[in-house]
DNA sequence: ATGAAAGCGCTAACAT
DNA sequence: ATGTTAGCGCTTTCAT
């Protein structure tokens, strides 16, 4: 900056009220301004803005999430990345990949880069790391999840209500044998997802039955075999429900092995790409990710301005979609 | 730091001292300023360590893809954001979505905030304006496209090699009428896969029908389209060979559309999830999008760090994989 | 082993 | 309308 300033002949004071679009300048200096940055290739360095600015805001956030190749967050950070941008904000990225380390040094890189916000899918212990960010300004909005204590604005699909319809779904056809295949019972989201499926059986008053329950299954290689197992039962389901993609995933996989694919009906809760051109096409219960992305952003920009109201759950619709694997019938009853 | 420092009772440079972990501090006060730090949470500020030293590097990286959505891209981001956390290096990332103006405020906001180094993948125009931030000493590496004039180190999949494999793989099992359904030609990499399937005919002798060739043909519903049209032909095709996954997407629609999926072959470059779980499973040419990711950022880091060897383009060989779609035989000659 | 002072690129506050 | 000075949080340089 010094260097425009002493090639336009001017103040650096007057290059910084020209490259802040402040007024005050007239319109000779300002060109000659733009005409000497032009001139060095000048490009205002924004973090040494931010160091001196009053409010010192970095206009960045940061998500970190499980994995950024999982379509849905994927969608999440493209939801995101695009309000962020409208925002004029920057968005910093990293995947967690099961790491509580990583997660741990994630959220303190992000912290010493001075973030004004975090978008995370919490576990209970990262809450306590980050209630320590939280006290030096940053701001945080959850997404996927919902921590015990709701100290923060959190993004979630409507996890139990789309749970109990797509199991509804099964149960309205006739099923009485639904099977469910789940992720880890810590997280919030699977147990949510899991109320659903009880839900489900109380309103059609179908009694559970502990042996057609797989949880705490973790990627699509331990569904695959999960599913299989109960599959095999002596007395087997005549439906799946699957909690997570990757879990449908691997159910599908399951299913063709033992040529069941057509018998046996799914509902898989989340969509993915693809689904509807298996064969039979996979029913499912799909999720809005751009749609969870973008209002945590917007969440987390009006925080950042100020916004001090309580912080709230949003809760975003789901939508089921048949395709042809959850509109399997039952066999007919021997 | 300044906090810190009164409550240890020591000066700035002290604080400063450990915690950077340089030495020439005696333990007992390192243990004082350790502990001033933990009552007060202080975070290092990252940016105001880069604006004072010496060589001013950011430790951050810019990642600016189509969309972070596509697998491919997705990929490419886990394998860089891998790398680069073991260097200690943060991402930035942007999607560009087909907008030439959000290519250009991506990489003015990402030198604003002064990345030591870019990953892009280039269009001719943008080369242009990363020569001029190249200028401010920001170093780029091109991923997925080789522009024009190679000032940079590049890393690309073997698209020549790769859809010459995947095509020679269709006239080996005695297709002769082999359509190619391809992305943009003004895209190196489309152009690249462009001559494979050239130079695979010529290989084998086999006279080239422009009617079987759609380029320019851009995303999964132009591909359907695309497929479509040639299927429909009063001489078609016996095999399909779809350049990129978008459009190999498509052409499984299209192919499904009129129940042809089982009687004309299908190749396709850059593989996709649930490929294998088609009907029937699609052949494909994998790419490592995650290798090419890892390479990109071990390129950059050695640039930042110094490395002034001439630029190279670094290829990632690509993998057939043959599941069904891709071993369907030509009709019994007629 | 410890610290005081200057300054990175910029903006706030206050001149003129 | 334009400029001067101080200082953001830190590291460098140079003392002690």
């Amino acid at each position: 900056m010094a260097d425009v300033a002493r090639r336009a002949e001017v103040s650096i004071k007057t290059v910084s009220r020209v490259v802040n679009g402040e007024p005050g300048v007239s319109d000779e200096l300002a060109e000659r301004v733009r005409e000497a940055a032009r001139q060095l290739n000048y490009r205002p360095n924004h973090t040494a803005s931010v160091l001196r600015k009053r409010d010192g805001r970095s206009m960045s956030i940061g998500l970190i999430v499980e994995d950024v190749v999982n379509p849905f967050f994927a969608a999440i950070h493209r939801g995101l990345e695009a309000a962020a941008m409208d925002g004029g904000y920057s968005v910093l990225t990293g995947s967690v990949l099961d790491s509580t380390t990583r997660e741990r040094e994630l959220v303190e890189t992000f912290s010493a880069r001075r973030v004004d916000g975090l978008v995370v899918s919490p576990n209970d212990d990262l809450v306590e790391t980050l209630a320590l960010e939280r006290r030096n300004g940053v701001v945080v909005v959850y997404i996927d999840r919902v921590p015990g204590r709701l100290d923060a604005d959190a993004v979630v699909s409507d996890n139990r209500a789309g749970a109990r319809a797509g199991v509804e779904h099964l149960l309205a056809s006739g099923h009485r044998r639904v099977a469910m295949v789940g992720d880890t019972h810590t997280i919030h989201t699977a147990e949510e997802r899991f109320l659903g499926y009880v839900e489900a059986h109380a309103a059609h008053g179908v009694p559970l039955d502990p042996t057609l329950q797989a949880r705490d299954v973790h990627g699509g290689d331990a569904a695959t075999e999960a599913a299989g197992r109960i599959l095999d039962l002596a007395d087997p389901p005549t439906a799946l429900f699957t909690a997570q993609n990757m879990l449908t995933v691997g159910a599908v996989r399951a299913l063709r092995a033992r040529g069941l694919q057509h018998q046996v009906a799914l509902v898989g809760f989340d969509d993915f790409l693809l689904s509807d051109l298996l064969d039979p096409p996979v029913t499912v219960v799909a999720q809005d990710p751009d749609e969870i992305g973008r209002i945590a952003a917007e969440r987390l920009m009006a925080r950042i301005e100020g916004d001090m109201s309580p912080p709230q759950v949003h809760v975003v619709p789901t939508t089921l979609l048949p395709r042809g694997s959850g509109e399997l019938p039952p066999p007919a009853a021997g």
